[in-house]
DNA sequence: TTGAAAGCGTTACCAA
DNA sequence: TTGGTAACGCTTTCAA
């Protein structure tokens, strides 16, 4: 029984060749309606499922595509991002019968071999590029490579087609929610400066606060985790009087807003009463939290989908163009309220 | 350039038939050593790497296996275990040339179509069995499948080799833990009861209390999310009187353990004053969040990488033992305290 | 419209 | 020890 069915067995039953299994099964043309017919029975009968090795070896195809993560368990761990990324890219590779290889990498250096390796062997038929860097060295590679790849969230002048959510919309909604609420001295806790969406972030911030007309503010560099919105709440009110402090904070991610509330708490500032925080994101452990957290939610799901789709055109030899999906929007919950009263 | 170093180039070159350079590389004996040279010479001269494919359809093989995720999205995004746990397999992957195929299924029948698909057109040489349920289906089917599998944390008398990681241990130490403390209201709150492992812990819960002489305390059915722990505490603490309240919780995630000290605090129970709470797992969040949270720790990167070289193994078609490896073990924090003086 | 045969790049068997 | 050749299971080209 653990001899499999293959196109060899089907012809013999349809009394055909196997040529003729081959374009039938593939709806390809030059097959009589009724051979086909006879041939999508006798397949049927049989229960013959073709054979990926051999598509793959004659086809010259892997039908697998590959993700590589390129940052610390522990990340993984706590981000939501990819839970949902992932989610939305197997919607589309399912019904296309193909794979996704996910790959770890914790050091930047052994990222780089994982895309080497899995070119060289022909693992994948395309990769997704995400959590870019600033000048990401993945980018001369999998070009050198000649590997076919998405970019997500990348710059606007990104030499491969890429799919991104507008984050700009949701921070000016945020900083003009915050303009509402009489603050006027508000704080950014940006991500790490290396990748390009901590600083595009921070750019759409700072326009927003100008067209706002509201001063400058601070800006401390964070690192997207619980324990960095910890430092940064520290950096920004620890042993500063209440006139001193922002009262109004953003931070890039909702993790570490989520850390930085949590050690604003424990400086005595109470939140929303004397400081409002909002994270970026919109995970589901901000709507936990209390007070529960206002964000600007994204939806990984749809990017994660949208990358699939044209990563799978891209292999298909299509010409792909950039997709803009609908831009994350703030969601405003407990964690924002009115400015405190000046004293 | 686009066509690829073959085998056939590399026999061209070192002046020999195919077959001994596959005999060489493989490191097959019936190759003199003198030839073995000369033809390691020309294919590294050639940069030759053996086409996955050509070996894939000849040797049967897929040199991959298989990660069926069958949470929703949500639970991967906050689950410290899928990120450390791949981490771990991928470890021993790569140096054999491996890959690891990740599919994510929400619903429980499409998981199992999940395993279906990849078996039928052999995608994967094996799977990992993790998350059991209470019989889970999967198992007759990856058996029906003719699919080598290994469990994760599987029951004693699963049928197939598994890799476990004792939770007794660390939940003795636990409740010993209570009892030198001083609690004797105990209370745990468990997983969904369709997972063997929520079982596993509950058992070894009322075991460990039983054991220390302690009464038996409330049990309550959590669902490993922090909302759930939330959930459980109002269940446990609402509306009662401090002397009616358990003094010292165990819940069987981290997760859950920090929603429940959130809503513990927000019920007026101060952890670790008033109640001591603890967690299982041991993720990052856990010493973050003030008070920090006494748990169980375990090592899901050493459950991968186990894991994954007992599915080679298995693959390769060696009888493959059951593995045990170190237990989780007690970390104490600062959720944990002495029992309140009794009033 | 149908069928035969040549790849695709390996591994494995069997003569030489 | 070597080399030739037949699988492996498909797609694709080219005659019939």
């Amino acid at each position: 029984m653990n001899t499999r069915v293959t196109i060899v067995d089907v012809a013999a039953r349809a009394g055909v060749a196997i040529s003729s299994v081959s374009s039938a099964l593939n709806n390809r043309p030059g097959v009589s309606e009724e051979t086909r017919k006879r041939i999508v029975q006798a397949a049927q009968d049989l229960g013959f499922v073709p054979s990926l090795r051999g598509r793959s070896l004659s086809a010259k195809r892997a039908f697998a595509v590959g993700l590589v993560v390129h940052r610390d368990p522990y990340v993984l761990e706590s981000d939501p991002f990819f839970g949902s990324f992932i989610g939305g890219i197997e919607t589309v590779l399912d019904p296309r019968d193909y794979a996704l290889i996910l790959q770890m990498g914790s050091e930047p250096v052994e990222t780089l071999d994982r895309y080497r390796s899995l070119a060289a062997n022909r693992r994948v038929d395309g990769v997704f590029l995400s959590e870019l860097g600033v000048d990401d060295p993945r980018v001369p590679l999998v070009r050198e490579l000649g590997l076919p790849a998405i970019g997500v969230n990348a710059e606007l002048d990104f030499p491969m087609p890429s799919v991104r959510q507008g984050h700009v919309e949701g921070i000016r909604e945020l900083v003009a929610h915050f303009a509402r609420l009489g603050h006027r001295r508000l704080a950014l806790v940006t991500g790490p400066h290396e990748f390009i969406h901590a600083g595009q972030r921070r750019r759409a911030w700072s326009d927003a606060v100008t067209a706002e007309g509201l001063p400058g503010g601070e800006i401390v560099e964070g690192d997207f985790t619980y324990d960095g919105g910890v430092v940064a709440a520290d950096r920004l009110l620890a042993g500063r009087a209440a006139s001193e402090r922002p009262t109004a904070v953003m931070c890039s991610n909702d993790l570490s807003a989520i850390g930085f509330m949590a050690r604003a708490g424990e400086l005595g500032a109470r939140v929303p009463e004397d400081l409002s925080v909002a994270g970026f994101d919109g995970i589901q452990l901000g709507t936990y939290v209390r007070p529960t957290l206002t964000t600007i939610a994204t939806t990984p799901r749809l990017l994660g989908l949208e990358a699939a789709r044209m990563l799978l055109a891209a292999v298909d030899g299509e010409r792909v163009a950039d997709v803009d999906i609908e831009p994350a929007r703030l969601v405003v919950r407990s964690s924002t309220g009115p400015a405190p009263v000046l004293r």
